[in-house]
DNA sequence: GCGATGACATGACAATTGTCAAGTTGTGGC
DNA sequence: GCCACAACTTGACAATTGTCATGTCATCGC
């Protein structure tokens, strides 16, 4: 059974907090509501798509394998995201797998239940392009960085992006694994301590999963340096 | 005006073709009609979304320019496919900017007609969520090409998606210039060279915009292959 | 036909990254 | 406390890619 405090986090995640009150009572009242260990599979690629699923606590990878055994992630997500609404209306499968990187609350909204309340209110379909925007814009993002930055330059990103500092210093944690942070920024954990050592000049030290930035505004302007710069 | 040619290729599009007729009609009846010069652009990043557009013939690319003046392509269109269908039911900025980059011709939906209609009749929002996927799915798949495949193999993959063959032999023409083929594969068109000559030995005859692929199967096992086998 | 232009190929070189191997450190089990 | 294991760092080396320079070729305007 879910907790109060897990429908509040519901409420206030992108998919559900414009919707009108009773549609989310009645979302919240027919939505699963799983626990998942670190490690576990919450779905496959190419597996059919039943639900849409709000992170309420912890952090979910999404990925894909290639052919070669190469994985590549493509998000992640923690309390209030949520993943998967433009497959479950669509009973497509999958394009990519999910799986929990930490201790997650999840809960799943049944699609049927989604596809149905969306022919009684249009809204709720406006409401579901909204969160598929997000993820659209966000995959849009991932590639300008692959294809015009450098990896030092993607994770000053990365660090920022934890930051809500508009100028100074600061620190942030890091919100999970460096071999996931890797992952998620498109390069080997070896080559990532690298990037890492070459932060320091720019005023930024590492300990463990700490991170100390002497000067935001300093490291911003390296991200969006031209490499050709020295 | 629009030509009867023009709108049957609209009615094929992805966006429309599964629509009822009468809502078709009316969006036809209401589009705007234009054609566009090679390099002429057709909106601008941050510009706000006022219509969904369907290419009719030509080419399009979507690119974003990093701050350092990079860019990047996020995706190229052609007859039959639309874009931007999720901002401009969003009143959102475009997150990227577009270009023809060959004569088009291009059939502009004003989004407020969109909404419209979808308010009336949610299956269009599920139409709308269709293209969108697709979207999405494309954009995936570039982030696994990118972060899992080296550069030879990912323009394998490129010359794969121009055939419909399953095995033998083939010929093909490459759609459009190298240099936008390469900033697609996310390379410089030096390695793109790099890249072809690589494809050699694999039976990959380029010349001119002309590829003549000796063996489908071949290729694709190259396409797919651990980079560390030789 | 001729020069200008842009697309493309190629070689040399530098920078970046992956790979492999070795060593360090922290955590959890027992 | 000690061991085993996984995460992480670092160095050496190879492979890949970007950069720069040069040269060829086709197209276009005149």
């Amino acid at each position: 059974m879910a907790h109060e405090t897990q429908k509040a986090i519901a409420r206030q995640s992108l998919l559900l907090k414009s919707l009108p009150e009773h549609h989310i009572d009645k979302l919240l009242s027919h939505a699963i509501w799983r626990r998942y260990d670190r490690g576990e599979t919450i779905f496959l690629q190419e597996e059919e798509a039943k639900a849409v699923h709000v992170v309420l606590a912890g952090w979910v990878k999404l990925f894909r394998m290639a052919p070669t055994g190469a994985e590549a992630v493509v998000s992640v997500f923690t309390r209030g995201e949520s993943f998967g609404e433009a497959v479950a209306l669509r009973n497509v499968p999958y394009p990519v797998s999910a799986e929990a990187v930490s201790a997650c609350e999840i809960m799943h909204i049944p699609s049927p239940l989604l596809l149905s309340l969306m022919r009684e209110d249009p809204e709720i379909g406006v409401s579901i392009l909204a969160s598929t925007f997000t993820h659209l814009h966000s995959l849009v993002a991932q590639l300008e960085q692959l294809k015009a930055q450098t990896g030092a330059q993607r994770v000053a990103e990365f660090l920022l992006n934890l930051s809500d500092k508009v100028s100074g210093g600061c620190e942030v944690e890091l919100p999970y694994d460096k071999m996931l942070i890797a992952g998620r920024l498109g390069m080997k954990p070896e080559s990532l301590s690298r990037a890492f050592s070459r932060l320091k000049p720019v005023g930024v030290k590492i300990n463990r999963n700490h991170a100390e930035i002497a000067d935001i505004q300093g490291l911003r302007d390296y991200a969006e340096r031209d490499s050709s710069e020295k």
